[in-house]
Parts: C-alpha cells; structure tokens; sequence
DNA sequence: CCAATAGGTAACCAATTGGTTACTTATTAG
DNA sequence: CTAATAAGTAACCAATTGGTTACCTATTGG
C-alpha cells in the first residue's frame, strides 16, 4: 500500500511546522544550513531531511559556496497554495457577510 | 516522542489529497456522508476519519438532519492558509520581476 | 414494532514520518 | 599535505497515518 505524498507535493511540505519555520526563516534572505539549523532544536541532520523535502517541493533552492551551501527561497510555488486557498474566498466571504447580516437583524435587546 | 500535529493545524488537515478533495467536493454544497464516500474509491470509514480530521481543524461542521448527517464547508479558516501563502507573494513577484528584467535585458540574439 | 439505513468507533495493520547517531565526502585554513 | 569544517546519507527506531473489517448506535419506512 503507497500511501507516500507525491514527493513534489507542496501540501505535503507545508505541512510541516519545522519546515514552515524555515521558510520563514528563509524570508529573511538566503542561510547557510549550519546557521538555519542553528535556529532549531532537532539535529542538523533532521535539518537535512527538512530541506531535501523543500527542495524535492520546488520551495528552496540550493546554492554552493566552497564548503557551504546557501538555501534560498523559490517561492513560485507558494503561489499554488494561495491560489488553493483563494478559490474558497466567495465562501469564506459568504460566511462573513451572513454572519454580519444576522447580527444587524438580531440586535442584542 | 510526540509528533502528531496539533490536532486542530490546518496546515496537517489540508495536506491530504483526499481531504482536499473533499472540502472541493463542498464548494458545491453540503453533503450527506454516504454521498460524500461514493464520489471516493476508499470506504466510507476512511472517509469518516477524514471527515473528522476535517471537523477539528473546524475546516467543516456538521448538521444532522435525521439519521443523515450532512458536512458543509466552513472556510474561515482557509483563511490562514491564504495569509500565509500571502506573506511570500512579494518575494514570488520579485521572482516574476527579476525574470521578466533579465529577459528584457538579455533578448535573444 | 423492527428490519434497514446512516454513519461513527474499535481494533488492527503496513507504510510513512521525523528524529537520532554514526559515517562519508568535499572543501579549505594553516 | 592534513586537520578541521560543512553538510549530505545510512541505518535504525518509535510514533503517526491512512487504510481495512467488524461492530455499535440512532433513526426511520412500512
């Protein structure tokens, strides 16, 4: 039974909050993986792990620099989660206009 | 070791291709679970767990209405996924920039 | 009333995940 | 040249996940 996430799955590596973390981090511009991993409790092998999903995801890439490597963020695909999420917008807007409109029709007192 | 994802993350309940598949399933209205299960090849007790992962993260609630038991979308909190998507959409349009500026100034021949 | 229907839950299982430590390889400081 | 540094990989482990079948409870059509 293959129940493993397609391994580009953007999902999949957001999901994560160490991973998210990361990305956050990455917002702050480009890090080394000793200075990233430095910034977490888990292991920097975990850190390896963490980032081999994000860059099998298309959300990092990798850039060498002698014995270093510098990750830096390739948001494209971020866009594919907003564009996930915007399509539930009417809905969420829905909510919010009905919710408001109840509350002008049921003044407290 | 406790790893499991906080039981209510967003994130975790949108990773799975099935669960999204159902709250798009939603976007055309409520559904009872039977219905719900059919339009899916696993069985409807997986469904079931679905539904519940779905209900915690409160991205969906539950009317009851006999012995059917029908699953709307509740999209508020899509919401956090699009804020976050949205924190990297100047970094996504730099991208988009720095690539159009770099093709304008490299035409080909 | 009661058989059928709707759907949640329990118990179980195999695959996956996220972590660890130990090892390996590449690069550079001295 | 060589010791030290940066970081990926291997092997392993326990917890979690997503699925299954079997069972249970609530509701209703006839």
């Amino acid at each position: 039974m293959s129940r493993s996430a397609s391994n580009s799955d953007v999902f999949n590596a957001v999901a994560d909050p160490t991973r998210r973390a990361i990305l956050d981090r990455l917002r702050r511009g480009p890090s080394p993986v000793n200075e990233l991993a430095s910034g977490f409790r888990v292991s920097r092998p975990a850190i390896s792990k963490h980032l081999r999903v994000l860059r099998t995801a298309r959300l990092v890439r990798e850039k060498k620099d002698g014995r270093q490597r510098f990750y830096e963020l390739e948001p494209q695909r971020i866009q594919e989660v907003a564009k996930w999420a915007e399509q539930y917008r009417e809905f969420w807007q829905n909510n919010i206009a009905s919710l408001k409109q109840h509350l002008e029709q049921s003044p407290e007192e």
